[in-house]
DNA sequence: CCGAGTCAGTTGGATTTTCCAACTAACCTG
DNA sequence: CAGGTTAGTTGGAAAATCCAACTGACTCGG
């Protein structure tokens, strides 16, 4: 038996980056959605765009089906096809992609070509991030951790 | 043999996405990331934090190193230890994290209580992404794909 | 100087994930 | 009806990960 009031001091930071991770993080799950970003909808398209195998990423789009980042449209009655569309969760994946894209084309340059991305204001990818309270700019260590949070609002009964 | 000049159709897309999440969407990488973000360096703790078994951080971290994103500091001579540090690319990754967190809070809530994250200038973490040419904000969609890029500047040879 | 503890890994073997090519099922097209 | 498209599913091999234990080089307390 385990004792509820002592803290497992060993354990693993629980925080919204891992948990974000336990959804995003895994193999393929960001390539497709950059495909449904890009108007990539089905399956076979976006098996080829990423070089998924079939029966993985078949497991990706349920996972994130189910986490609700994605929804499947029946596009195809009689041999029911679908098609995969972000919901609004997904649509808001957005800045994930484009802070991965910024990064890795100032710092992942080599000989490969690679497609890069450009914002639809026809400019080359350069995003700034703010804080939409005070609006300066996130410097690398300016962010710090919270208080810890859950569904009803944050729990004040827990030691912190 | 193959043709140079042949177009390979079913080719994955070769974009930056892609390419940051070769060094960066491997398993512990990011949360590892996180750590030295949080000011936390050596080898231990960062286990200890993130989860990740000793042997696998061991391949991240020298991954990581190779790519540029960390570098290791000898801290003791004697039993010669090294800590590990955010280099100027790894300290860009910020961004990254912020929108994962961001995202990840606003959608991944429930009954589990996690840490979150704020500015430092105190508010809850809420980020705002610009286009850093147009100053408009970066909505779902506005994510277009640019032309091929490699490392001596955009190669017009290529056929698009 | 002995035993315990810390730190940063490394090792071996079990477990889990992923890859891959082929296969199915249900249609459509010529 | 032969062939093509679409969206998967299957089975077995290959690769990645997990885990606990171990090493080596120290430090510290007594």
């Amino acid at each position: 038996m385990n004792r509820p009031t002592e803290k497992a001091v060993n354990a693993p930071r629980a925080c919204f980056i891992a948990a974000g991770l336990d959804v995003l993080g895994e193999r393929w799950a960001l390539l497709a959605l950059r495909e449904m970003s890009l108007g990539v909808h089905r399956f076979d398209q976006i098996a080829r765009n990423t070089g998924a195998s079939r029966d993985i990423l078949t497991d990706r789009l349920r996972t994130l089906e189910n986490r609700g980042v994605i929804e499947r449209l029946q596009y195809s009655e009689r041999p029911a096809r679908y098609e995969y569309h972000l919901t609004t969760s997904g649509a808001e994946v957005a800045p994930i992609l484009i802070s991965l894209a910024a990064w890795s084309s100032t710092w992942m340059r080599d000989e490969t070509p690679r497609a890069s991305y450009r914002h639809s204001c026809g400019a080359d990818l350069k995003p700034v991030v703010l804080c939409a309270e005070c609006g300066e700019e996130f410097t690398p260590g300016s962010l710090l951790l919270g208080p810890l949070v859950s569904s009803p609002g944050t729990d004040p009964a827990s030691g912190q």
